[in-house]
DNA sequence: TCAAAACAATGAAAATACTCATAGTCGAGG
DNA sequence: CCTCGACTATGAGTATTTTCATTGTTTTGA
């Protein structure tokens, strides 16, 4: 079980830290917005500690933009003394629970263990399976949508079908005659090159408003989806 | 276990909360009857709350619309002191328990553990599994009905085998191959536009006469109900 | 190293498929 | 015999898929 922590207090954050750590769970801490932002796009945590007032992107902010991507993971929020109205639009933005500063460790442990009990009841967890990271690309297979950093990018049945294939085996190549073979089916008369027109369709809206190269190409063996560190090179 | 309470006075809600917290429960706060009407028809929680003077709308006209869509999960009324035929008139909507304001936190701990001891004990636990909640809409699979804001709405067997299949599923996307498998079976040739039809029959009782849009296509993949924030969009 | 050959990318246009609303047929049951 | 639910047919509007001609890029071998 993998928790992310996101309060830019660092003493409070390493409090919350240990007190999760003495549990048994794993924790990775985050100080700024943007940058928890980034990690929780990049990496499927258990659950995430989520603080309101962050320097960067505040806790809503990233709350509301992190649920339009996944709607699973759960969320505690940590809000301010007396902000009332915090809550409900915490609420309304997608976090599954709450909790006033300054409040005792012990019941941070209570309420993340609830969250954690209640999400791996849900039949949503099955969901996770079908959920693809690579890069800052979030692939999701349940409602067949395709995200770059929390912005959607829409892609057709065959685009997407060749970049769900890629994704699924990233870094490794893929020949033509298998995307074929996958998504056309045998019957299919391959004597035309529409596979370098999907590829292309699918560089125009993944990679080139992006200024960045996920999909490859290796001359004569076929594609693939790269994202190693220097991807974009 | 997730309780909400529906109380106006922030410092009385509070107070429960706390207590109910303490005792391991997760809590949720409504201060509003509209929107606590909102949230009950939404989620599911083992036990609610409920005061009587309420902005918005009264504690009892929420429990008697209330109970037209769930009978089972248990409802505790607050109760100003004296106003005992408000006792009679809460038992008459369906409420399952009343307290008298003001009252020990402590009697309420006990009440609210032996409403939830009962309804855990009782048959009726099952019945939760076949009750599906989704925006606004409430589907009863026990009773075959669907409901729209405690409102009925009458579909034919196979409109409500797509509606069921759908809301089982809310979020993710049902291909038609998927529909006709599941409730046509495999023997099925499908070779009209049987579904988009039948998709249109749900869309006309359910979406169009209340201006909303949870039915949704996914252009070349599928069908999907939605019922996130933007949903009639 | 250079040119030819093989391979890949691109843009535009034609062909095809999909969705949806409307209208109509058919058969079972009151 | 009339109504209602299940299903079929059709056509317009839209989106997607495919083809083709052209341009660009990489590899190979003299």
């Amino acid at each position: 079980m993998k928790i992310l922590i996101v309060e830019d207090d660092s003493i409070l954050s390493s409090n919350i830290a240990d007190a999760l750590q003495s549990e048994g769970y794993s924790v990775v801490k985050a100080f700024d917005g943007l940058l928890a932002e980034k990690m929780m796009l990049k990496e499927n945590y258990d659950c995430i500690i989520l603080d309101i007032n962050l320097p960067g992107k505040t806790g809503f902010d990233i709350c509301r933009d992190f649920r339009k991507t996944d709607t699973f993971t759960p969320i505690l929020m940590l809000t301010a003394f007396g902000e009332l109205e915090d809550k409900v639009k915490g609420f309304d933005l997608g976090a599954d629970d709450y909790l006033t500063k300054p409040f005792y460790m012990r019941e941070l442990i209570i309420r993340v263990n609830s969250l954690l009990k209640r999400s791996s009841k849900n039949p949503g967890d099955a969901k996770k399976d079908l959920i693809y990271k690579a890069g800052d690309i979030t692939l999701d297979d349940g409602k067949k949508k395709v995200f770059r950093n929390s912005e959607i990018i829409k892609l057709t049945p065959r685009e997407y079908q060749i970049l769900l294939k890629l994704i699924k085996n990233k870094g490794e190549i893929i020949s033509k005659s298998q995307l074929i073979e996958e998504i056309w089916g045998s019957s299919f008369t391959a004597n035309t090159n529409t596979i370098e027109v999907y590829i292309n369709f699918l560089r125009n809206k993944l990679d080139k408003p992006f200024g960045s190269h996920y999909i490859k190409t290796k001359v004569g063996y076929g594609y693939y989806f790269d994202n190693s560190e220097n991807s974009n090179l």
